[in-house]
DNA sequence: TAATTTTATGCAAACCTTTGCATAAGTTGG
DNA sequence: CCAACTTATGCAAAGGTTTGCATAAAATTA
C-alpha cells in the first residue's frame, strides 16, 4: 500500500535508460537528444516527481538550510524579525528550520546540536536569556560552521552581530519625557543579562545625568518578563512610593501595557499625570487607549540584514578576520500616552 | 581552512578500524570490545562528532521531520497553535519546518513542494485563504504522506482534521448578547473562502434565529483582515446606519479592537450602548479599556492533538479507511465590553 | 570506404551511515 | 590437540543523486 516517492532510477527503469540520462535530462544538460528529454520530462510530470534532496545535499555537503534559534515565536518582536529573514532567504531558494529556546539555555544547546546534526549551512541565533556560557555557539564557530548573532549580545564570542541602538532608542525616549516635563522617571527593567535590557536602561540613566537629574534606585524596578502581566507588580511598587514617579519608560510594550492597566485603575491619568513610554511598537499599541507612545523598533530589517549577512559568510570563504558588527536605528514614536 | 564536519570513517581511520566498529561503538552494540568502545567515544568526543542525519535519513527513508503550514506566524493565534506542535513532537525527537504561506495559495504550493523535496515524514497545513484548488492535498494524499488539515477545512480533501467548534463558539456569544438585552446585534464577518468565518457567521445567524431576531443584512459587513486596521471602515460602515446596532460581534479580536477605537473615537459607551465581543482571546485583549469579551479558542490544545494525530499516522500504517474529524470546544470569556 | 568527429548514453564513484553476513582470532570442552 | 563455540571486527550493500570519463553509435570528412 505504501506508495513510494517516485525516484530517478524509478524512472530510468520504465524508459529502458539510465539514471544518468534521466538527471541530465531533468536539467537540461546539451547531450540529451530532444527525444529522450521530452519522454523523461513527461514521465516525470506524471509520476509527480519530486528530486530528494536528502541525497543531493548529502552528496554537495550543502543543504540550503539555515537554522533560527529565536527565544520565543510568539512574541511579535521576533515573529516579524523571521519575517525578514524568510523573505530574504526565500529569494536564494533557501529555507529555514525555526527553533524555540523558550528562554532556556538547555533548550538553546540542545537545538544547536539539533540543527546541527541536520547539517544546516548557517546558524541565526538570538540567544536565550538564560544563556550565560557560550561553548555552544564556541563549537560552531570553531567547525566553521557560518553563525550571526542578532537582537541580543554575547560577549566574547566574535562572529557577525546585528543589533538595533538601544542605547540611543532609550537616550531619546527618556530625553523627550524630560523635554515635555516630567522630573520623576522611573524605568521598569528587563533581565540585567540581556544586553538589550542592559542598553535601555544605561540610555536612561544616561539621559538623566545629561540633564542633571539624579538617577535614584527606588525609580528603577526590575520586571520578570515582557508580557503585560509581567508590568503589573513593578507599577504597583512604584504607585506605592512617598513619592510616585510622573513618568514610566517601560522595556518593551507588554510590561508598559501592564503599567497603564494599573495606573488607569488606581484612578491616575495618562498622560496627565504620568506619562507612559514603551519600547517595541507592538502593533496593538496604538490601539490603546491612550495610544502608547515607544521606541519603533526596525524588526524586519533586522531579520534581512541578519539573514543577508549570514547568507554572504556562507556562499564566500567565511573569513573570520571580517566580522561585522551592524546597528540599526530605531524611532521614538509619540502617542498619547506622553505629555507633548 | 574549512573543517569538514567529523564523519565516523575520519573516526574509524584514525584508529585504525572499520566504520563499522565505529558505528556500532557509538550505539552500544554488544558486540564491541570495551577497549574499543571507549577508545571510539573519546575521540568521538574530543573531535565533537555530530552523526550526519542527511546519511541516516537517506538510508530510512525518514527524516524525523514534519512540515507545518500556517498562513502567517505573526499573530498569536497561529503561534499559540505552533507551540502546542512544538511541544508535541518535541519529545517524540521530531523537527518540525515552518512555512508561511502569507495566505497566498502560490506559496502554499510551492511550500508544498519544497517540504516534500526534503522528505519530510508528514505535513500539517492549515489551508490560505486563497485556496480553492486542493490539487496541491490530493497529491499528498495519493502519494501518501501524512497530513492533518487544522483550523481551516478544506472540503472534499478526506484527511485527518482537527478544528474548534467555532458554530457554537459564535452562537453561544451572540446568545449572551441578546440575553444581556443587546437586540440589533451586528457581525463584522471574515472572507467567506475560509470554513471558520463561514462557521461564525451561520453560528451568528442561528442565535438569531432561534429567538426570532431576523437576520438583517445591512448589520453583516465584510472585513478584509484580521487586524484592528481592519475593523475601522465596517464599524464606521455601522455606525453611519440609520438604525445603527447596539452589539457588534466581531470575527476575532484584532477587528473588534479596531471596532472598539472606531466607536470610542464617536464618544458612543461601550458597553453601555453599544457591547462589543470578539474572537480567539488574544492576550492583548484583556487590558484594553473597557476589556474585550471574547470566543477563547484552545489554540495550543489545537496544535497539540494535530501533532499527535499526525505521529499517529507517520507510526502506523497510514490506513486512510479510518480518518478522524476532532472537534475541539471553545470558551466565552466575558469582561467589560459587554453588557452583564 | 576508412578515418575522424560528433552525439547520446552508460558506468562507477562519491556523499555518510547502518546492518546482515562472513571471517578471523580466541576460548572451551572432550 | 582438535572440534565446536564465542567474541570482535570487517566487508559490502543500500539509500538517491550528480558528474567525469569511457564508449557505442551515428554523422561527417577526406
Amino acid at each position: 500500500m505504501n506508495r513510494q516517492r517516485t525516484t530517478i532510477t524509478e524512472i530510468a527503469n520504465k524508459l529502458g535508460v539510465s539514471p544518468s540520462t534521466v538527471s541530465r535530462a531533468l536539467h537540461n544538460h546539451p547531450a540529451i537528444s530532444d527525444a529522450t528529454k521530452k519522454a523523461v520530462l513527461k514521465l516525470a510530470k506524471s509520476l509527480n516527481y519530486q528530486p530528494n534532496l536528502l541525497a543531493l545535499n548529502l552528496l554537495r555537503k550543502k543543504t540550503n538550510t539555515i537554522g533560527v534559534i529565536v527565544p520565543e515565536i510568539t512574541s511579535y518582536f521576533f515573529s516579524s524579525i523571521i519575517n525578514g529573514i524568510q523573505d530574504f532567504i526565500k529569494q536564494a531558494d533557501y529555507n529555514m528550520v525555526i527553533g524555540q529556546s523558550n528562554e532556556s539555555y538547555k533548550e538553546e544547546r540542545s537545538i544547536v546540536d539539533t540543527f546541527s546534526s541536520i547539517q544546516v549551512d548557517g546558524f541565526l541565533i538570538s540567544p536565550s536569556s538564560s544563556t550565560k556560557h557560550f561553548g555552544h555557539l564556541q563549537t560552531l564557530k570553531e567547525n566553521n560552521i557560518p553563525l550571526v548573532i542578532f537582537d541580543r549580545d554575547c560577549e566574547g564570542v566574535d562572529v557577525d552581530k546585528v543589533f538595533v541602538d538601544e542605547y540611543n532608542g532609550a537616550l531619546q525616549a527618556v530625553e523627550y519625557l524630560i523635554n515635555s516635563g516630567c522630573k520623576k522617571i522611573a524605568h521598569i527593567a528587563g533581565p540585567k543579562i540581556l544586553s538589550t535590557a542592559r542598553h535601555r536602561l544605561e540610555g536612561y540613566k544616561m539621559a538623566l545625568k545629561m540633564r542633571g537629574i539624579p538617577v535614584e534606585d527606588q525609580y528603577i524596578v526590575k520586571s520578570n518578563g515582557f508580557m503585560p502581566k509581567h508590568g503589573i507588580n513593578p507599577t504597583k511598587k512604584l504607585l506605592a512610593l512617598p513619592d510616585p514617579p510622573d513618568a514610566i519608560f517601560a522595556i518593551n510594550d507588554g510590561v508598559a501595557i501592564g503599567a497603564m492597566s494599573v495606573i488607569k485603575a488606581a484612578g491616575i491619568k495618562i498622560p496627565e499625570e504620568i506619562s507612559i513610554l514603551g519600547f517595541d511598537d507592538d502593533p496593538h499599541s496604538s490601539y490603546f487607549k491612550p495610544s502608547l507612545s515607544t521606541v519603533s523598533q526596525p524588526t524586519y530589517e533586522m531579520g534581512m540584514l541578519s539573514a543577508r549577512i549570514l547568507m554572504n559568510r556562507i556562499n564566500s570563504g567565511n573569513d573570520l578576520t571580517k566580522i561585522r558588527i551592524e546597528s540599526l536605528y530605531s524611532e521614538l514614536i509619540l502617542r498619547d500616552s506622553s505629555r507633548k
